[in-house]
DNA sequence: GACCGATATGCTCAGGCTGAGCATTACGAA
DNA sequence: TTCGTAATGCTCAGCCTGAGCATATCGGTC
């Protein structure tokens, strides 16, 4: 099998900003590499279109002191956006992650990152444009109720489990589903973005487990043995939900989102991606958009304004269609208070 | 400046067992860098024994799927430890985080991960050995109360404050201050270990710092500016707390313990440390001695319970020195249940 | 054989927070 | 003036948490 042993380093951002109520990621178009058929079946993108990719820039230990501030400096020249909240993620090598590595590329290694930005116009000399980011996992998504595309997952799941021969591995399938997929809507965890993406990865209903399961058959002969992770045989009916995207940026993605949610609780991270001044319908609109589901008013409201986490400016937004909102501002001060300020600190559960 | 330019992975482990009331972390023997001058004045070893270091491996691309394939590969074969639950904690690339740089060697960038083991005897083919991870961070003890070595700290951080000749830096210093060693005691957030050790390392109050300190000045020469992250010079008199480990091993320490402690609180990982069954007073010693706070017996036991996280075996130990206490065992059908199950949910605070 | 020290285990209660709903206020437009 | 639409204010039951008091059951001692 060809391969050169060579590792390289390389970083990838996911960067977030919020526009009305689409929470949005930063894109480029990704030429198609020629082993990865363009398989995306799905909504976005028109079959044989490049898939979506995150933005990457290799690491130039030389240049720069920090990984984070290569990042920086790459995303800036791309982007002309200077970001504010910077977050490591993690780091991806798994083997064939870059399918070139199966004609004898290099292992990439790539350091993921989260950033928050307030949306602005994009300039530098990219072509980077912003996606609402349930494009590419619109299961995420609960704000209007349970997404119908669950039903589909739920049955893929289920020919999955049913598809194992031992009945040791369908109780094992059938748990883990159950703890990611929970069969009742009331205890969706909002948190296990990357736990779903992975399950739906390994049971081959998501494009890119076809994708690279073509492309390393291709590679070593319908003969060769598949590594574990990629065993199931897919049903040839099935239609994959979701935008596909480059290599597996949907799996950062996914871990950028799992993250994110999981800090708005106890960090005040949202204000990064709203302007300075704000009312709290905005607010309460940002943190639905981030973590997907919808949340009691008038509760939202009392947790911020009562863990002190705004403060009211005494100017008011006269254009809601209803009572003019006061307008808050973050408090600062809370950070030096309170030991994990965040917004939904408890209230990040679906509203009934 | 000497710089090859060039760049290596490897991978660091943080692996940690817990023994009797001592939360240990494997370590082995470090020969001390030419540059790196011997600087733990502190208690644990003696000057001019070279500091302990956290097990290091490079990564090999063309042997390992996966990163933490491959730690787990050298990791058995350095100790002969069987690693259960594995975490990647973060990656780390500053530059000079490994003094040889200086000296024109390559940038390491280390991946690091977080182990956790049941006890068992070491084999394989290194020397590590286990020792108390509050050795390195003294600080992150108030299991009986409040550690005397705070109040040293607090004066050496309140002198740090006082060095700033501008007063909007000495007002951020002293909000960072407050943020992390909160002054009423009450509030010690016990999750915000790295953070603390960062500005403990900004502020040039721990050896490591002292240390790199000179390595760079003896590099580039007193008349050198100084990288913003050192710029703080030291009171000679200052005795830096703490055992010192190599390169910017305590810090990788730092982190595993603040996402160890974090993780704790909704996730079952504390399992992963004892033996499949245990005592009700058993566990809480070991959640005690992660999160390094006391909690309240009853509260303790009446949370585990009612979370139904373990359940009864009907078998007692009779080794407690008054009634015979119950045997339990982790109970996996929780994972199912519940969304976030983990001891001390919300009793990791101090007992009063 | 009763007593004591030590620990496990059981129970209670006040206070705070959460989920949920009802009520009132204040704008623009008809 | 009325109506639609939001913003904002308020209440209340239920649950969880912090804290302490009470009881059970061992080994060892007198």
């Amino acid at each position: 099998m060809p391969e050169s042993g060579s590792t390289i380093i390389g970083l990838n951002a996911v960067i977030v900003a919020v526009r009305d109520l689409s929470p949005r990621v930063l894109v480029v178009r990704r030429a198609s590499h020629a082993l990865a058929t363009p398989a995306q079946r799905g909504e976005p993108a028109a079959a044989g279109e490049s898939p979506d990719a995150l933005p990457f820039g290799p690491f130039g230990p030389e240049r720069h002191r920090t990984l984070e501030l290569g990042l920086r400096d790459w995303v800036g020249r791309l982007t002309g956006l200077n970001l504010g909240y910077v977050e490591q993620l993690y780091t991806f090598g798994d083997r064939f992650r870059d399918p070139r590595e199966l004609e004898g590329g290099p292992r990439v290694v790539s350091v993921g990152y989260i950033a928050l930005v307030r949306e602005a116009p994009l300039s530098g000399s990219g072509e980077a444009y912003w996606r609402d980011w349930y494009d590419f996992l619109p299961w995420e998504d609960w704000r209007n109720g349970r997404p119908p595309v669950i039903d589909t997952l739920r049955d893929g799941l289920q020919q999955w489990i049913e598809r194992a021969n031992d009945p040791d591995t369908r109780q094992a399938r059938r748990d883990r589903v159950a703890m990611t997929f929970s069969q009742e809507d009331a205890t969706w965890d909002v948190e296990r973005v990357l736990e779903r993406h992975e399950l739906l990865y390994e049971a081959g209903l998501v494009a890119e487990a076809q994708r690279d399961r073509r492309a390393w058959t291709a590679q070593t002969g319908s003969g060769g043995v598949l590594p574990p992770w990629m065993e199931a045989p897919l049903d040839e009916s099935w239609r994959p939900p979701g935008g596909a995207m480059a290599l597996d940026h949907r799996r950062i993605l996914a871990t950028a989102m799992s993250r994110l949610r999981g800090k708005l609780k106890y960090r005040p991270v949202i204000f990064e991606l709203l302007p300075r001044e704000f009312t709290l319908l905005r607010l309460q609109q940002v943190a639905e958009a981030l973590s997907g589901v919808p949340l009691h008013k008038q509760n939202f409201r009392r947790l911020v304004t009562q863990a002190r986490l705004v403060e009211p400016t005494g100017r008011f937004d006269s254009q809601t269609g209803g009572r003019p909102a006061e307008l808050f501002q973050f408090r600062r001060e809370v950070l030096r208070e309170r030991p994990a300020p965040g917004v939904g600190i408890p209230a990040l559960r679906l509203v009934h």
